[in-house]
DNA sequence: CTGCTAGTGTTTTTT
DNA sequence: ACACTAGCAG
């Protein structure tokens, strides 16, 4: 038997050997939060205090899942394929499809994804002739997603004036067509499963009595269903092990709340507490950089993060004049880190939004260094794989119209906009779907149409044997996908693509355990499986199946849980694949600081600590979002193992324009002595001449004169804006930066910045000639140019 | 039906 | 600056 406790530091052990009663676990950042975890399932099962079947773990991405399931089968000998471990959305999938009739779904509801939900939404409106102006579907979409993540049913959401009564009726509207169509999106997975559950109490009764133990994964950012979700599962008997860190909140913009971790606290009457704060990553200045700079936050639940290690090197500061020169300077930087043996995938380069990152390409293009970059397009949201699945989908599932929508015209088959529009009419006059319409649709568009829904049939046909992978090839061919991409300048890559999503269909069916050859579309008893292990109770022996709860449907004689296919395709839409260029390349990493949560490097920089970048400029109208700033820049410095730099620049081009910003407050958060200035430290009064404090906070950047200013939110258009340190420049000088100036010798040019004041004041201005210079004002005659 | 242009948006992101 | 989309001309 493995000692699982071997190696644990004290609190790590209080963790893992609680009793099973509601605890919560703060874990700060690299204080070995995963570990914790998996070592607690490991020794529950270990101990005979839980058996596979009776745990229930959740995470939030697959990857997460991922980590967990193959950590803890290198822990233990066990099977984790059929236990709860998943991601919230794939949870709530699997529950759903077990019991779809009480539900209300069709066997094979499909999930749209957020870009499937748009078009869905676009439909919707057009259908209903709504004023995409008035009622954009991007904002519709907020308002759907919004209101289910709080729970809320069209009927339940205070309509308080006409415009939001509007969004209402529609979000009514939306919901019945999805319905029709046998589609659900992603917070509606959530809800649908919660409204199981909660309308449902012998069903209740039965995973309640089930999940004796259920663990969280980065509780900070449950939202508010998926909490109230996890008490519905916990019920009055059942505990909770809630592992996350306050500190290291930073997704209340998609719906995260924090506060879920206090009212866990109260409402569960937590008597377990854990902090862990001994940390295993960093060195001492870097931690205690990050615990001086989360200090400033309030309302925290309170951790302080400890090294054994020694305080290691200082935290080194670089400040620039421009963007393109910070980029230039990290290049060095990381020459020089590469030649002294680090590497490349031990340095990772940071920035708050993906805009920042052109410039550091281009620069390390030009020094011939290789770089990934994460974020960005993934393998199951490409065109050419959406479009495969879109025919895939229609073969299960006629009714989806978007996925109807999207290929009953590609391969074009000269169905043109026009017939769609009157096809579209027809299913909303009999309410029906669009496959459904296509007899009610006379003449030439009537016959083409036929056409394609004699191709869908013959596939549907053709297809009713066929293994998943088979079937996808199948597809990709019959569908004219193949011969398209074939035929194209620029296909290559897209017909490679759909070979990989053949690929990805026999990998599929490899991993989740069917034989090669079951057909996609039959109900699989998975081979060597006496009963599905979903109902199973293991007391013991894996294979002994006890229904603990007469009535309750045993997916395994069930005709109603996933097909290959329904599998496939709620897989194709709950995880979208990687969405990191050639993983495992030996490259620098560049991410968002977003992205980077949960990893870490030997060396990182954060670049752009500029007021108005970070924290970003509209984080000033968010209610604390302030403090969500600075939880990312602790989430930052966090991610340092040895090394860590920080970078700001004078000017920057943002949007095709130079911004010009002072640096983060940040700065100032941080203890002086572990800071190391490469470049003289100002100070901040002294370069905008004797303003002390960060001005210019909540300026809107985005003002155009070419353009007509948009509604940017009460916040701005009420509250006073605080000077501007350029400004306050300008009162002073007559002249600010950005400003078109003439000069007798140099002739036209711009100010690029402005420094000191009253006599010594100085201009530098970029001459279109000349290039640029500093010019004394008292001295150089500048003249304003309007 | 394709290709161009004008217009627009532009923090962070998973499912 | 740049990428994406909607609308329209060919």
């Amino acid at each position: 038997m493995p000692d699982l406790l071997a190696n644990l530091n004290p609190e790590q052990h209080a963790a893992v050997t609680l009793p099973n009663e509601p605890a919560l676990i703060l874990a700060g950042a690299g204080s070995g939060k995963t570990r914790v975890l998996i070592t607690r399932i490991a020794w529950l099962i270990q101990h005979g205090l839980a058996s596979p079947a009776t745990l229930l773990a959740v995470t939030f991405t697959n990857k997460a899942a991922r980590e967990m399931m193959s950590r803890l089968s290198a822990l233990l000998p066990i099977d984790t394929r059929g236990m709860w471990i998943g991601t919230f959305h794939g949870l709530c999938n699997r529950m759903l499809r077990a019991h779809h009739r009480d539900a209300g779904l069709p066997a094979t509801f499909q999930i749209l994804d957020t870009a499937d939900q748009l078009s869905a939404i676009k439909r919707l409106m057009k259908g209903l002739n709504i004023d995409d102006e008035k009622y954009p579907a991007k904002n519709l979409q907020y308002f759907i997603n919004n209101a289910k993540e709080q729970g809320l049913r069209p009927k339940d959401v205070d309509a308080t004036d006409n415009f939001n009564r509007k969004f209402v009726e529609l979000y009514e509207a939306y919901d019945q067509q999805c319905q029709r169509e046998g589609v659900v999106d992603f917070p509606e997975l959530l809800l649908r499963c919660y409204e199981l559950l909660a309308h449902n109490p012998p069903l209740r009764a039965h995973y309640q009595a089930r999940f004796r133990h259920i663990l969280v994964d980065e509780f900070q950012d449950t939202n508010k269903l998926q909490y109230a979700w996890l008490k519905l599962l916990a019920g009055q008997t059942n505990s909770i092990f809630a592992v996350g860190d306050d500190d290291q909140s930073i997704y209340a913009f998609r719906g995260a709340n924090v506060g879920n971790m206090r009212d866990f606290e109260h409402e569960f009457k937590v008597r377990h507490l854990i902090k862990l704060e001994q940390n295993y990553r960093s060195h001492g200045h870097i931690l205690d950089a990050a615990n001086q700079l989360i200090a400033n936050n309030s309302r925290r639940l309170g951790k302080n993060l400890r090294t054994d290690a020694g305080h290691g090197e200082p935290v080194r500061v670089y400040e620039s004049a421009t963007d393109s020169q910070e980029a230039g300077w990290i290049v060095e930087e990381i020459k020089a880190l590469i030649s002294t043996g680090t590497s490349r995938s031990e340095i990772a380069v940071l920035y708050r939004s993906n805009a920042q990152s052109r410039t550091i390409e281009h620069t390390l293009v030009n020094a011939g260094i290789a770089y990934r970059v994460y974020g960005g397009l993934r393998f199951f949201e490409r065109q050419e794989v959406k479009h495969a699945l879109a025919y895939l989908r229609l073969i299960d599932n006629p009714n989806d119209d978007t996925a109807f929508a999207r290929v009953v015209n590609f391969p074009t088959r000269g169905i043109g906009a026009r017939s769609i529009e009157q096809l579209a009419d027809a299913a909303r006059l009999y309410n029906c779907s669009m496959a459904a319409a296509i007899p009610y649709v006379a003449g030439k568009a009537g016959s083409s149409l036929a056409g394609f829904a004699n191709l869908i049939g013959k596939m549907r046909a053709e297809t009713q044997q066929m293994s998943l992978p088979e079937t996808v090839e199948y597809v990709v061919r019959t569908s004219g996908l193949a011969e398209f991409y074939q035929n194209e300048r620029e296909g290559q890559d897209r017909l490679e693509n759909l070979q990989e999503l053949v690929n990805a269909a026999a990998a599929f069916v490899s991993e989740e355990g069917y034989g090669m050859d079951t057909p996609a579309r039959s109900i699989p008893l998975r081979p060597g499986a006496t009963a599905a292990p979903e109902l199973a109770v293991a007391t013991g022996d894996p294979n002994t199946v006890v229904l603990d709860a007469p009535g309750i449907a045993d997916p395994a004689q069930n005709p109603d849980t996933m097909t290959p296919l329904a599998g496939f395709l709620s897989h194709a839409s709950l995880e979208a694949g990687d969405n990191q260029a050639q993983a495992g390349q030996e490259a620098v990493q560049l991410m968002t600081v977003h992205a980077a949560k949960g990893l870490e490097f030997t060396a990182v920089f954060i670049t752009g600590l500029e007021e108005g970048l970070f924290p970003h400029e509209n984080s000033a109208m968010e209610a604390d979002g302030l403090e969500e700033e600075r939880r990312l820049m602790y989430v930052a410095i966090t991610r340092a193992k040895e090394r860590l730099y920080l970078s700001f620049a004078q000017s920057r081009m943002l949007h095709g324009q130079t911004r010009y910003n002072i640096r983060s407050r940040f700065f100032d958060e941080l203890p002086q002595e572990t800071l190391k200035w490469l470049t003289p430290k100002v100070e901040a009064g002294a370069r905008w001449g004797g303003r002390s404090d960060n001005a210019g906070y909540g300026r809107d950047w985005f003002a155009r004169p070419d353009r007509q200013q948009g509604y940017t939110g009460a916040a701005s258009s009420s509250a006073p804006l605080p000077a501007f340190a350029n400004e306050q420049r300008a009162a002073e000088t007559g002249f600010r930066v950005g400003q078109q100036v003439f000069h007798t010798k140099f002739g036209e040019g711009t100010i690029t910045a402005l420094e000191g004041g009253g006599t010594d004041a100085k201009a530098q201005v970029k001459f279109k000639r000349h290039g640029e210079k500093w010019l004394a004002l008292a001295v150089a005659k500048l003249q304003a140019v309007e």
